[in-house]
DNA sequence: CACTCATGGAGAAACGTATCTCCGCAGGCT
DNA sequence: AGCCTGCGGAGATACGTTTCTCCATGAGTG
């Protein structure tokens, strides 16, 4: 009778009663046109009230879902947002800071969904087989090697890229890192403050951005005070190694009376082999660790670490990356400088292309000679809930 | 000249040179069809090798990528895995569990990329803004609450699903669990024969299936042996609730001597709450707790673990999954026992809706009183790298 | 010679949505 | 009376694949 008749006149194919209602059904049952569906469930177009309601009303009851895949092949947007991980070795994940990508990626989850995007997490391992398979509006890259192909890639194919980590050579959109030489200095003054004579650094082999620029920031403040450097490093990926390079660290002859452990698993490391020498800690030596983890407020005694702020840089890095891929058209060669004039909405601080987040160093008992009562604290009566 | 010139010859717009290079570019430059581009690239359809690697060439050189949106649409499969956590509070994952969940999510991940799917984390909190805007073949769902709508809509339009934790009314397509009852009986007879005379129990308040079965599986062995049952809950989200309960439960006067911790931090909290009330383990206190975390190891003394096994269960769902998705065409209501007749790959065992994987205990000090030595090792010299 | 058959490949129809263009129709204005 | 304007909505096209159908050709076969 109407107009709608003779629409959904097509789908000549077999009688299939089963398939998912398309939008067509819906303009079919609603008495309108397919243009004025998508309107009304869109919130486009001029519409009466009316008829918007009644449309998806009729969507309703057919229990209509409009197709992702036709959406995204039409606007050109996924909502999708990969997560790069770079993998050493076999498995997706990095063991090493495993806590600190946890909490990075909860918190970039959180941001993203809080935006209507989605993460799926993608290892820079896997190349075009699964890579070029989805379609991604942007790309979240945690500490991108120099020279990354794969990023490169992704950049000159015109998806916005954000790395965690300052990246070496990479053309990326933004990056978001801590200020790790700060972060270094800071707790080295700590210790020194602590009355550390000899600073000692657990540190690790691999070439990334956080292990180059925390040992060089040592090396530096230690040819700064004219002390000489004592430093042990190990595969940071290795579980084990860790534990023989704080023993190796301990056993040196020059052996430092205050150590900082670059990795999350040092603490424990340092605390055992220290017991194992008959080392006091902190009387004997003095500890800071960096970890994201809380056993180190309950271990005896509690160990001082450094919350590099998983959460703040996962949230950061989502939103950049949600800016990028919302702000300009579609990314062909503009200028970065240019991508984010006004819709700041971090506070209008940093300079977009980079932005360095502050750490947090966590103050307890091994890092403190004077603390007030480093004996076993008196049993504490059982509290309520 | 050829077929091609005249294929190419639509494209009425504007020009615009910097579009991505699309199929009928490639087709238009090999001089081909498009069917021809699709079928050398796909290794489908009848193509002599020179063809075929010709195609290919010209692909390549033009950096071609097909679109996975148009590639979803057409063939209705997008490659993406949606792996649903069940949330408590605000945040997208679960405190609890936390390692567990992390190493269950870097299996997950890792099998799927090997068959070639991605995972895209989606807590089941938010509806359809943005479930319903991405197109997913299945859907992996950690611990679904009972009658839970998510999973009932999902299996309802056709999406396979498969769970982490026996599922209590939702349809889904199988399901993969630890096997909690034996675990914790497994436990209690470990204790037992270690000399404990009191096995205790920490808790959670919550009502998910593992909290639930080990929890009977408690009180169905105190019954049993004629115990009493000596427990405490706490609200297992709450990182801080758990040392007050630890606190309570060795502060009772039927005070246990032994305690089996249902979640992660129990252990570092019975520990910390046992030295502050004098009491050595293993001599005066045996411990176990269910953990992934290999700070167990290090702990003074080393605590015996319950492993969950996590990496098993992510792939095992995984495959279920992928089975499921490839395995049948497009599920209208086929019942489940024809679902996976032949292609079953890991070891013909299981009845496939539902799996129940072994756990591991793994046994140290803190469990057992006839330990060859609870004192301090030797100090060991700086071994090799 | 008339015929099947395998080979190599072209044409065109979907997939389901968003959106650009355009059209009819009132009512108010000059 | 003609004209503009705003409202409500329909038509058609494009997004970029995959795949079903079908055609031309040359070689083998009775």
């Amino acid at each position: 009778m109407t107009a709608a008749a003779n629409q959904s006149g097509r789908r000549p194919t077999t009688s299939r009663r089963l398939e998912r209602a398309g939008i067509r059904d819906v303009a079919a049952a609603a008495g309108v046109s397919i243009t004025t569906v998508s309107d009304a469930l869109n919130g486009k177009g001029r519409l009466p009230d009316e008829t918007r309601s009644r449309v998806r009303e009729v969507a309703e009851r057919l229990g209509y879902r409009p197709s992702a895949a036709a959406r995204t092949l039409r606007t050109g947007r996924s909502g999708l947002i990969g997560l790069t991980v770079t993998t050493y070795g076999e498995e997706p994940f990095t063991f090493t800071e495993f806590a600190y990508f946890a909490e990075m990626a909860r918190a970039a989850t959180s941001a993203a969904l809080g935006r209507g995007y989605a993460l799926v997490v993608l290892p820079a391992s896997s190349r075009h087989d699964v890579w070029g398979n989805i379609a991604l509006d942007g790309t979240v890259v945690i500490d991108p090697p120099d020279q990354d192909p794969l990023v490169s890639e992704l950049y000159r194919s015109g998806v916005p890229v954000v790395s965690d980590g300052k990246p070496g050579n990479c053309p990326v959109t933004a990056w978001v890192d801590n200020d790790h030489e700060a972060a270094v200095l800071g707790i080295l003054d700590h210790l020194s403050e602590a009355g550390a004579r000899r600073i000692g650094l657990l540190t690790g082999t691999s070439t990334d951005t956080y292990t180059r620029l925390s040992t060089e920031a040592y090396l530096g403040w230690c040819a700064k005070v004219g002390q000489e450097p004592v430093y042990e490093t190990y595969p940071a990926h290795d579980p084990a190694a860790g534990a023989v390079a704080a023993d190796r660290l301990l056993a040196r002859p020059d052996r430092p009376d205050a150590v900082y452990g670059l990795f999350d698993p040092n603490g424990t490391d340092l605390l055992a082999a220290a017991r194992r020498y008959g080392l006091r800690v902190p009387d004997d030596l003095l500890l800071v660790c960096c970890s994201e983890s809380d056993v180190y407020a309950a271990t005896e005694p509690p160990i001082t670490t450094l919350s590099l702020k998983p959460r703040k840089i996962g949230t950061t890095v989502v939103n950049l990356l949600i800016d990028a891929i919302e702000g300009v058209d579609s990314g062909t060669g503009v200028d970065i400088a240019r991508l984010f004039p006004p819709r700041f909405r971090t506070a209008g601080t940093g300079p977009p292309p980079g932005t360095l987040m502050p750490t947090e160093l966590i103050v307890r008992a091994s890092s403190q000679r004077r603390s007030p009562r480093t004996t076993v604290s008196p049993p504490r009566p059982p509290g309520e809930v």
